[in-house]
DNA sequence: ACTAGCACCTGATCGC
DNA sequence: TGCGATCAGGTGCTAG
């Protein structure tokens, strides 16, 4: 569910409510909330003191005060929220870590969402080590990131969420980059030329920073702010879930096809497969 | 070494 | 009303 601007999105919520605070208890009520390659069990963080959040693509990480990170990863339906100790717990409560009077809650319907204890190398999590920068980050080389895009032998779509090649984007970002650029999902990147693929990385770095600004995607209370508030960029969504509805831009209809178990939606008039081949 | 495909879950919605 | 099929913001394993 969430992609880099909800992520960060939360990420700002969670600075301005966790850091300075310490974890008095914790308790993980799901097995599956804790990632296997958690290098302890949450539960030994339990004393530690927020220093800091971090974020690399869609992996969060809290700093402590101690070698040890807390690692994140909200998955397709995980959420953090900050709650009176006394609320009710919600129906997919997975981990509760309390603070003091609040308690920070995880949440997560369908447990793609995880939770571990890991080590930083080099600044960052060993589990997420594999991740490529994200767009926002300040070490971020465009050139670096086409030369990467465009070494893969497939179709854009695929590596525009290849989150080794570049992070943050993820299947509505993607639809929204692709339409901006004016690309066929399954255009194939051995066609496509280095600046191409650069207007492309701009556009979703901008499309994403659109939504930020806005608080990021909510099509429904699967993802919300700490504090429970939605964001605003549905609103400014050119195709993504705009099947048959008419295309912004050129007044085409857009289409949705099946795309690895999920869907692309794009507008066949002024998004061409390209050139086919002679 | 690379890529495609699917498994991992729960819940909402749609068509019959 | 019920029931199966399909779909949903992601990642990572594995077969080829």
């Amino acid at each position: 569910m969430p992609e880099l601007p909800e992520v960060e999105t939360v990420r700002r919520g969670l600075s301005q409510h966790v850091i300075g605070k310490k974890f008095k208890s914790i308790d993980v009520l799901h097995p599956r909330a804790t990632s296997l390659k958690s290098i302890a069990p949450i539960q030994s963080l339990r004393g530690a003191k927020v220093k800091n959040i971090a974020r690399r693509g869609k992996f969060l990480w809290f700093e402590l005060d101690r070698p040890e990170v807390l690692v994140a990863h909200l998955g397709m339906s995980g959420q953090f929220l900050i709650q009176p100790k006394a609320k009710t717990d919600e129906k997919h409560l997975r981990v509760r870590l309390g603070l003091g009077s609040d308690e920070l809650r995880f949440i997560d319907q369908r447990t793609f969402g995880w939770l571990s204890v890991d080590q930083l190398i080099d600044g960052v999590p060993s589990c997420a080590r594999h991740i490529a920068l994200d767009p926002f980050d300040p070490k971020f080389v465009m050139k670096n990131a086409v030369v990467k895009f465009r070494s893969k032998k497939t179709q854009v779509k695929k590596a525009l969420l290849d989150q080794e090649v570049i992070s943050g984007v993820g299947n509505i970002y993607a639809d929204e980059s692709l339409w901006r650029s004016k690309l066929h999902p399954e255009a194939r990147i051995e066609k496509l030329s280095d600046s191409k693929v650069e207007e492309l990385i701009t556009n979703a770095h901008e499309v994403m920073s659109e939504a930020l600004a806005q608080g990021g995607t909510s099509f429904d209370d699967l993802y919300i702010n700490v504090n429970g508030q939605s964001g605003y960029f549905e609103r400014s969504l050119a195709v993504y879930g705009r099947e048959g509805e008419s295309c912004p831009r050129c007044g085409g209809q857009i289409r949705r096809i099946a795309f690895s178990n999920r869907s692309s939606h794009f507008c066949p008039k002024c998004q061409p497969r390209g050139k086919s081949r002679a």
